[in-house]
DNA sequence: CGATTTCAAACCAATTTTGAGCCAATCCTC
DNA sequence: GAGGATTGGCTCAAAATTGGTTTGAAATCG
């Protein structure tokens, strides 16, 4: 079951880095065969594309959309009926089956670490500013103590991770706001579950975490003293260095297979 | 607001990136037809958009906002009403029944309208700036024809709610980002729920949906012709006039208890 | 070459969707 | 209370859509 969620995301990557060397070459096409959309389907089912129950595009429709000929398509699907991944009906559809849907922790799955940084990028300038204009005594109090347990735990990067979701999740409850408070514990899942861990040794060097918590400290500081403007600016430039990081660590592990 | 203009080399990357996992380009919509609508509304009930003991639309009328035909709203109905969800009274109407709200969403039920934008403010910038980066042709090509739904629905509050959220949901979609996906599945929740609509008909004027359909269409236009600054720009905007047009409304309601 | 797969076109049968119309119950206004 | 407007219930036949099937040629690969 999730063993394809994660070979996709494996080939999701591969090809991503992959493909910038033969961008211009476009040299035969990796088996566009039946085959090939079978797993093209069953990826998209499997990751919530098409809803259970949901009826799915005819066979007529995919064959377009695929530039392929309805027997392909017909192949293909007869496949994933097999799998009991779909159910045809005569004159009406093919209907995903209830039984075939991606829970929550697919989403973790599925979501790169890039994917994951670009999001942040977008939430957790916003929400800082949030903290600052909203954290109250009680929440910058609960910070404090995070901050102590920092500088007390040793600099392994298992302990890190642990603290660094916990100071995060500290800020999201500062800013007051539920939704915010909601989608960041949904962050956090991603993070523990994300393809992060696999890379987290390489990435996660002593020296980075001492960096990191450099950070981490202004970052509460500038909550501390409502300095809004430092805030925002510690944290996106803490993300890009992050993402940049993120990046390098990909090419250099694409380099050498 | 010069942040996101710093964010433009790395985005490209990221561009250049996420476009190459779009090898499924040749994906298609699920159908639009009597399940469909039938799980659009099964939703909307359970979210909570319609009250328990409210009222439904006329199946005429429901018929215009689904551009669809009075029979095939009556199917899904009828089998909104099989789930025991709806109750249906000749002459007088459908109407939600009492025991259909589902699991009580805290986090909807929390989160205020105005904490609701201060996220959105966070996050369709971002959002809007990945889709512009990540948009397959597919993606452009399903948001050219919801804007076509919109053109020809009425402008009736009815239809354009939901339309409106199918088309933020879409953008969310074309980020190609599995996360921005989820959380925005969550935040179109939020949007829908009760204390949103308590307002929605003093808010939702029908100069003021032609004005957000026109804004729409140049969001539109501006990630079909792969405008990022005009996008963000578009959103931003957006946001910032819906934030005050809600401070408004929440600053007169307070103002005659 | 031979085997397999893919393609294109056509037709069938099942099902859904549509559009129109009419009825009866209910609601709202006068 | 009377009358007009609205709403769900219902019928019916045509049109459109969809999966199922066959056939034969073309392409692909060992």
């Amino acid at each position: 079951m999730s063993k394809i969620g994660q070979t996709s995301d494996a080939a999701a990557m591969a090809g991503a880095v992959g493909g910038l060397a033969d961008a211009g070459l476009a040299m035969t096409d990796p088996v566009r065969g039946s085959v090939w959309i079978t797993g093209q389907l069953r990826q998209a089912i499997l990751a919530g594309r098409y809803a259970p129950g949901e009826k799915l595009p005819a066979e007529r429709q995919f064959a377009a959309s695929f530039a392929a000929s309805r027997a392909t398509i017909r192949t293909a699907l007869s496949r994933l009926e097999t799998e009991q991944l779909v159910t045809r009906r005569p004159g009406a559809g093919t209907f995903v089956n209830v039984g075939a849907r991606a829970g929550n922790d697919e989403v973790a799955e599925l979501t790169s670490p890039l994917e994951l940084i670009e999001v942040r990028l977008g939430l957790e300038p916003n929400m800082v500013r949030l903290a600052v204009l909203n954290a109250t005594g009680r929440d910058i109090e609960r910070l404090a103590s995070a901050i102590e347990r920092m500088e007390a735990a040793g600099g392994d990067s298992e302990s890190f991770t642990l603290w660094d979701e916990e100071f995060h999740q500290l800020i999201a409850e500062a800013t007051r706001n539920p939704l915010m408070v909601w989608i960041y514990r949904k962050i956090n899942d991603v993070r523990t579950h994300s393809q992060w861990n696999a890379m987290k040794s390489k990435v996660l060097t002593p020296q980075r975490i001492a960096e990191y918590n450099e950070q981490h400290l202004a970052l509460y500081e500038a909550i501390r003293t409502r300095d809004l403007e430092a805030a925002v600016t510690i944290v996106t430039n803490h993300l890009h260095s992050a993402r940049r990081q993120l990046m390098g660590a990909n090419l250099a592990e694409a380099a050498q297979p």
